[in-house]
DNA sequence: TCCTTGTTGCGAGTGATTCGCAAGTGATTG
DNA sequence: CAATCACTTGCGAATCACTCGCAACAAGGA
């Protein structure tokens, strides 16, 4: 959190109160939250931070390689700090998330490599499928 | 072509000018297209065919099951006969699309299954990585 | 404290897709 | 062949998720 607001400052940002509730609102957060689920609960803390505000700090943040987005299916794409990133499946019946641990693409990560020489990084867009429940 | 117009029938549709030269081009396309990119085509055939009624058809077609849309990235869905559809990996880098045979998700598609009971359709949403080129 | 420059609130704009509605048209019926 | 009627269409407006323009604001070094 200060380390992240050190990285802002060294590159020529500011630490704005906006800045510092958004950062602690992704700190707390134990999933990832759309910009307007953030907004909501960064206003209860900094009541007029507009949504805009929410995605422009968003947009700094990726720059940074702080946080990451990802796309869960058809709605709005989801935020999290990159530290915590992974990959997802999404059952198509149900809409559950199940949280892909990243060894399970080994395999696929060799064979992209040597056959097409392709690196793959599985966790910006969701895998869909569907879940046990589901069949 | 004449199967699905069939088929359409069968499930109280209406075999339509819009609906016949909507299949036409999507016979002929050798790639998925955008609905943009398909009206245009189909407005070459029939002029007035508006956006709308191809987003419905596609629509239409999708439940179906006669086609189906990707997501390669951040721009359109693009659409292809179900029939044709692959996997792709695309480069973060250059933008690069690369289709992905199915026989790289063996693997992974075992482990999900076991492990998490999952059975994964990697076709929905491509996966994002570098390609050779972009190292 | 001043000044520069990054930031913000707010509203308007954009891209992709979806909807409402009245007019139009396939296919079944008589 | 009509007549009928549910399915379709064209068209414009609406929606969703962002993205931009701009004038007012505020960090933080001088
Ligand atoms: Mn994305
Ligand atoms: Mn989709
Ligand atoms: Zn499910
Ligand atoms: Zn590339």
């Amino acid at each position: 959190m200060d380390d992240v607001l050190a990285l802002v400052r060294a590159r020529g940002g500011r630490a704005t109160v906006s800045r510092r509730v958004i950062l602690e609102e992704l700190f707390e957060a134990e999933d990832h939250l759309s910009a307007e689920a953030l907004a909501e609960a960064v206003q209860a803390h900094a009541p007029d931070v507009h949504l805009s505000t929410v995605y422009r700090n968003l947009e700094d943040l990726q720059r940074l390689g702080i946080v990451v987005h990802t796309h869960l299916g058809h709605g709005p794409a989801t935020y999290q700090l990159a530290s915590l990133a992974h990959a997802h499946f999404i059952c198509e019946g149900c809409g559950a998330a199940i949280e892909a641990p990243d060894e399970l693409f080994r395999g696929l990560a060799r064979m992209a490599k040597n056959r097409l020489g392709f690196s793959i990084d599985p966790r910006h867009f969701a895998i869909l499928g569907r879940c046990a429940d589901c069949v």
